[in-house]
DNA sequence: AAGTGGTCTAGACCACCAG
DNA sequence: TGGTGGTCTAGACCACTTA
């Protein structure tokens, strides 16, 4: 059995997750400072200010100098900032999804997507490509790869009937992820899967998934400009 | 005379930005560890240490437990989740922003602009357009659509010293917005203000902002794929 | 003036990965 | 085993805000 030990600052961080959760602190009102805190929880100022600073990076916080630690403004919500199945999202729109599995398969790795994944050159993982439709119509193309380790039985999945973000989720509950998006014009193998001309700007998202237990997954989603948008809706309530 | 100081580990992140854009250190290759920095810059550990963790964050680096910081693909990138100003994300790259101010005017709104401005077709705005550069290159041209009644003196500002967007925020505190991406092949005279080939693929981005009287401004953001990227980090504490 | 956050130091122990 | 990053401490000085 190997226990995982929860670093302290991860404590002082849910804590205050909780507390604003549950809505005993509510928006604006002023979070304990960081000596408060540190005295709270027995440890250093550095400590305790290591849990405000990244609650502040993830926008639950607001820090001002001088004044103090604030509950900050709910929230911004959009399919961008949130991880939607596609399937959902086509099926939402009154669309029929389906869906090839083009590739599953394990794969050594390579430097690059090892580092990304938490793991080691030459490291084994499961690569698998799946092409994603609208009502018939080639939308996406999926290329992910997947941490053995954390999702063992990933190849014996269908993904013509769960995708892999589905079942991904029900293994490994995210609990954070990373989105780099680019335009670019994609490679002709991938045009002929859109069934678009080579020379089609294309809209690529390159996804990171954490669960508790470190990186899950690494996937390039790419779609043909034209066919495809991503949109988000932003709110700040003050 | 304000001498601002420049905080150390701030000193060292510029410095590796610098060495990873000079091309001295490339894709992957090791950086110098936490201790190296330390020594180097005769600061302590931890000060390095933030450093490295912080361009961490912003994707310029991979860091690996036992193994070492290494670099990743060095990108322009900038946030979705929150509406920066680009001057100062440039800024924050090292890199100096300037901006060429091509055209501000009125103009009489058509139908579809004047619909999403909230005003009526034939209303008179303000129409800007400038283009930004880092470093000298041309990044990204914006486009924009100001409301003239909740923003009357626009047409007086100079956008070489702010940007439209630090100018709105003072006048029209933002509320809320909308975010639309697409890839694109931008119009022949777009590319040419972009210096880039006519069938370079283009991230284009659709961004209307509220302040608590309406919509403030409609802009359109455009910048070469190869040159520029959008990311987002999302947690899911909750 | 007191309290807050922002920066920084000079140590420490640990877990992990490499040779 | 030695180097790396991950966490943590117990101080310190500063800039800023509020009273």
């Amino acid at each position: 059995m190997t226990q995982i030990k929860t670093a302290k600052f991860t404590v002082i961080k849910q804590h205050i997750c909780q507390k604003i959760e549950s809505g005993q602190w509510q928006q604006h009102d002023k979070v304990p400072s960081e000596n408060e805190l540190a005295e709270q929880f027995s440890v250093s100022r550095m400590t305790a200010r290591r849990a405000l600073q990244e609650l502040t990076e993830q926008g639950l916080l607001i820090r001002s100098q001088g004044s103090g630690t604030f509950v900050a403004t709910f929230k911004s919500q959009s399919s961008l900032l949130e991880i939607r199945n596609i399937a959902d999202e086509i099926q939402e729109r009154g669309h029929k999804h389906h869906a090839l599995q083009m590739i599953l398969s394990g794969v050594e790795l390579n430097h690059e997507v090892a580092i990304l994944l938490g793991l080691t050159e030459g490291d084994n993982a499961y690569y698998s490509e799946v092409l994603h439709f609208e009502n018939g119509d080639p939308i996406q193309l999926e290329q992910r790869y997947v941490n053995s380790k954390l999702v063992p039985n990933y190849l014996q999945q269908d993904f013509t009937i769960i995708t892999p973000h589905e079942y991904l989720s029900s293994e490994a509950p995210l609990t954070e992820a990373t989105h780099e998006i680019e335009a670019v014009l994609a490679a002709s193998n991938v045009c002929q899967f859109l069934a678009i001309e080579t020379n089609t700007p294309c809209l690529q998202v390159k996804r990171r998934t954490w669960s508790s237990q470190g990186v899950v997954s690494l996937a390039t989603l790419t779609a043909a400009g034209h066919k495809y948008r991503l949109g988000s809706h932003l709110t700040f309530n003050f």
